[in-house]
RNA sequence: GGGCGGUUAGCUCAGUUGGUUAGAGCGUUGCGUUGACAUCGCAAAGGUCGUAGGUUCGAGUCCUAUACCGCCCACCA
């Protein structure tokens, strides 16, 4: 053996990563197969925004959805990836119009809206493409085909279908109501793009002047600037403090306008004061009850949250200033009894922070009731399923209180609402077409909205929009509904539930069967990345290196030289077998490069079987497969089985892990060392051996291929080659074909009657080989020393007699002085005793033993079995012996039995040890 | 206020239906450079599975309570 490897020793991912996916989509793999049949297995990609930047969450989606079509793809099935971008309306626009202020120093509203869409435009041809090409940098084996884009012009087309159909069902409507506003942004958003956040603030105790009484209600309040914009003061219909202050007219401090005081039972009388006061124009709570008593709407905030005219003197103040300014004001007017700190919860917008302000407004709304049902209905009765389930009951939940959407944004950049408004008679006219004239009065002077829709209107539509609807298209009748939906938890209601409601309303269909949610990705020490934090992993800088300049500070301190590039497949491993669904992830850099190490260790176990391969003799004689054959392929049957549950349960993590363990606890560690030996006795022995070390390769690249797909496809082609090369043409049983992105997924198959005592054999030999290395290494006897060494096997004498190469080659032993009996007589002088379950080996060590210290050892060993025993004479003596299955019984009596033997041979070792 | 998740080795985490001696990666310690791989090999140390009860022949796994951490939902000013 001393020609040389043709291949690098290190696999350089750099020289196969960008071939290897050029070709696949060059080929024609990422569309669906041809030859494939049977019902089709389709992923709607989770639309990236065209704002470009790359985070670990779309490496965690790439990694999750790849992962299964490349598995559905091999399973021979139909495979349909659909791939494409969203506009992101508020993300995006805010980025042109930062862009636009920091190049040219206009705002959008100095340049107008057509200029700026205009912009826009040019800005995501140019970006667009960025994130979709990173994607493909992550391995993404989507239709690239069937890319689209939410604005484009089909999908704008289902946009306006969509909105008019629900329009027409009464399910749209516009109206005046209370909504959150976002004043820097200068839009209306959803409720759920308000998020809460705990904040210390104060709370102001002031007196309300009764008009012609000389008492007060005392208030509490953390605004006092809206006191401007209440319209009642409320206390509780029970509360005697206040009872007989009902039906009087209070006195709006500073601006002297008159309000009543009600009665109402949502008032709590425990908190504060015990009477509130009722700004319905910029507090929900607050306008429900004004709804409930048809109080007047008092707005006192423009729509950049500055104050308005109805603020009085305070009109153009900030809101902030217009607090100080107002309560410093009603000190003066004795008006003030005091102030507490307070911890509350204040409203901010999802996007950039700021305060959201409750605010009255006309915008447009859809109706979620009616959407709801049929979508609770769904995961309630099964027919969608939510991996893992718990996320159905939160789901549920959401669904079952939903409240109307607010779809209408003050935005420029997304779908323009397909409403016409006419000046003559007022009327709105919703339409698919632009129309020229009012529909109402056929007035020409009409106008349309100059609203957007939410950007997750256009979502919602995603699974069927994307194949072209609302035409019926062949796509939409081959490809739809979808098999998978898998996105982040966190979009959970956002786009999950409105797209099954949207697909339930629209096609009648839901759009998918299942909704895998996978976690955040976080850096190391749980902590959420975010730029204010800079905690933030790019995951190029996995893939490409890093200088220690760009790494976040904790990073630095980890590779102060900057991060080696790692390549696709590791940081795919490392997101796949790290994960579990549902749970968020702590992303250790380390597990990375761990897993680079893998994609190594695979290509060197390559380069091993392509030599064996390279060498193997042309078929001779068949030769039987020894232990380790047997074993291996024992092994794999269990894997096999194994993995094929596990995909069934979703379970792709453990899956992983568990391939991972095989190829390189057992297949690597152990058969591969075995094999060495093997091939080394040349002839039919070296052939049938290379012929195994290629089945068992095989199967390890085809299940692990839809985790690490460059390294598996690299090595399985120059194996196939390889092994095509060969005179007997080793053959793997899945066969060989033009590339592993098409090869079949080796399917689950029983295991063989004869597996469990395989197994249970090879297992003793490496337990023999573990306890043979042991003692050498206590005893630090130098590597290339040969030992000699008895075995006494009683039982198990006859095949173990034929492990004697192996046992001889693993545990270093020396070949000539290395012997099986069933008994011996007297143990060797000189020799170390070491029991392995029931049997026993004397090693000979050149060095005599210290029979002291053997002693010791020996006693440690006997302890821990003594004490196994008595926990097994107990547990057999208890009812355990006749309430547990049958099987599990005789298990522990075969321990018993076993462990009996071995105190045994211990405590004859033990004697001998003393007697010389 | 309601709900959910987590708590397992020094660190980050697995552990699928209850069943031998609870696993991995990283880190730590010792040994090792001739043929797959130092991005490696061999060996070792390291765990009362948050706490308290309960069910069971048997609990990391099921039930109840509880502590701490995190998340989601919710109109107490």
């Amino acid at each position: 053996m001393d020609d040389t490897y043709s291949l690098p020793k290190a696999y350089d991912f750099t020289s196969v990563e960008a071939r290897l996916y050029a070709w696949w989509n060059d080929q024609g793999y990422f569309a669906p197969q041809p030859g494939a049949s049977g019902k089709p297995y389709v992923i709607s990609m989770p639309p990236p925004n065209v704002t470009g930047e790359l985070h670990l969450g779309h490496a965690m989606f790439v990694a999750m959805e790849d992962l299964m079509i490349r598995h559905s793809r091999m399973k021979g099935v139909p495979t349909l990836w659909v791939p494409g971008t969203d506009h992101a309306g508020i993300a995006t626009q805010l980025q042109v119009e930062k862009d636009l202020l920091r190049t040219e120093e206009v705002t959008r509203e100095e340049i107008g809206r057509e200029a700026f869409v205009e912009r826009t435009w040019a800005w995501k041809r140019k970006y667009g493409g960025i994130i979709t090409d990173q994607l493909r940098r992550l391995g993404a084996s989507c239709d690239w085909s069937r890319e689209r884009f939410t604005l484009d012009e089909g999908l704008s087309r289902a946009v306006r279908e969509a909105f008019v159909r629900l329009y027409e069902k009464g399910l749209i409507y516009r109206g005046t109501y209370l909504i959150n506003w976002s004043p820097g942004l200068r839009t209306a958003v959803s409720d759920l793009e308000v998020e809460y956040s705990e904040e210390d603030v104060t709370l102001y105790y002031f007196r309300y002047p009764l008009k012609g009484s000389d008492e007060s209600i005392p208030v509490a309040t953390a605004r006092p600037e809206t006191i401007l914009g209440d319209t009642a003061v409320a206390v509780h219909p029970e509360d005697e403090r206040y009872r007989h202050l009902v039906g009087k007219t209070a006195i709006v401090p500073i601006l002297g306008r008159e309000i009543p005081v009600i009665a109402d039972s949502y008032v709590d009388r425990e908190f504060g004061t015990g009477a509130l006061k009722i700004t319905p124009g910029h507090d929900p709570a607050d306008y429900e009850i004004g709804q409930r008593h048809g109080l007047p709407i008092v707005s006192v905030l423009h729509r950049d949250a500055t104050m308005s005219d109805e603020a009085g003197p305070y009109a153009g103040l900030d809101r902030l200033e217009c607090r100080q300014r107002m309560w410093s004001d009603m000190e003066s007017a004795g008006l003030t009894i005091r102030t507490e700190p307070y911890r509350t919860q204040i409203p901010r917008s999802q996007r950039g922070g700021e305060i959201i302000e409750p605010m009255v407004s006309t915008q447009w709304f859809v109706r979620m009731k009616p959407l709801a049902e049929p979508a609770l209905a769904a995961v309630q009765d099964g027919r969608l399923r939510l991996v893992p389930d718990r996320f159905a009951k939160i789901y549920t939940n959401w669904l079952e209180n939903i409240r109307d959407w607010c779809v209408s944004r003050q935005l420029w950049w997304g779908h323009r609402i397909p409403a016409w408004h006419c000046s003559a008679c007022g009327e709105i006219t919703v339409a698919r077409q632009d129309p020229d004239r009012c529909a109402h009065c056929g007035n020409t002077a009409i106008e349309q909205d100059p609203d957007v829709l939410d950007t997750w209107f256009s979502s919602g539509l995603w699974p069927f929009s994307t194949l072209g609807w609302p035409d019926d298209t062949e796509d939409l009748r081959t490809f739809y509904p979808t098999t998978m939906m898998e996105t982040g938890y966190d979009i959970l209601f956002f786009w999950v539930a409105r797209m099954v409601m949207m697909g339930l309303e629209f096609t009648g269909k839901l759009p998918f069967e299942v909704v895998y949610l996978h976690g955040t990705i976080r850096d190391k020490y749980g902590r959420r990345m975010s730029k204010t934090l800079g905690n933030g992993i790019d995951p190029l800088w996995i893939l490409d290196g890093a200088e220690p300049a760009t790494l976040p500070e904790y990073a630095r301190a980890q590779y102060p030289d900057g991060l080696p590039a790692m390549g696709t497949d590791a940081l795919r491993l490392t997101l796949l077998t790290g994960s579990t669904p549902g749970k968020d992830l702590n992303l250790q850099l380390e597990a990375v490069e761990a897993n680079r190490n893998f994609a190594n260790k695979l290509w060197n176990a390559g380069r091993l079987v392509l030599s064996a391969v390279e060498r193997a003799p042309a078929a001779s004689e068949p030769v039987e497969p020894t232990l380790a054959d047997q074993w291996i392929q024992a092994r794999q049957r269990a894997l096999l089985q194994d993995v094929s549950r596990l995909f069934a349960a979703y379970q792709y993590g453990e899956a992983g892990r568990q391939i991972y363990e095989f190829f390189w606890g057992e297949y690597a560690d152990w058969y591969l060392e075995v094999a060495k030996l093997q091939l080394a006795r040349g002839g039919g022995a070296a052939h049938q051996t290379a012929r195994i070390m290629v089945e068992i390769l095989d199967t390890c690249l085809r299940l692990l291929h839809p985790y690490t797909p460059y390294v598996t496809e690299e090595l399985w082609g120059r194996l196939r080659d390889a092994c095509q090369a060969h005179p007997a043409a080793f053959t793997p049983s899945g066969g060989w074909g033009p590339a592993l992105i098409i090869a079949r997924w080796p399917d689950s198959v029983d295991p063989a009657a004869e597996d469990a005592e395989v197994m249970r054999r090879f297992d003793l030999v490496r337990e023999i080989v573990r306890s043979v290395r042991n003692a050498r290494a206590e005893k630090n006897v130098a590597p290339k020393q040969r030992l000699p060494a008895t075995i006494v096997a009683a039982a198990e004498t006859a095949w173990l007699a034929e492990q004697g190469e192996t046992l001889a080659s693993l545990a270093r032993l020396d070949p000539d002085q290395l012997s099986v009996e069933d008994k011996i007589q007297h143990p060797p002088v000189e020799a170390m005793p070491l029991t392995v379950g029931a049997l026993e080996v004397y090693l000979g060590l050149r060095e005599s033993i210290d029979a002291g210290a053997e002693s010791e050892r020996l006693a440690r060993q006997l302890e821990v079995v003594e004490s196994q025993i008595e926990r097994l004479r107990s547990l057999l003596a208890g009812p355990f012996a006749d309430r547990a299955p049958a099987g599990v019984v005789a298990g522990e009596r075969q321990r018993l039995a076993q462990a009996e033997e071995e105190a045994a041979r211990l405590g004859s070792q033990l004697q001998s040890l003393r007697e010389t």
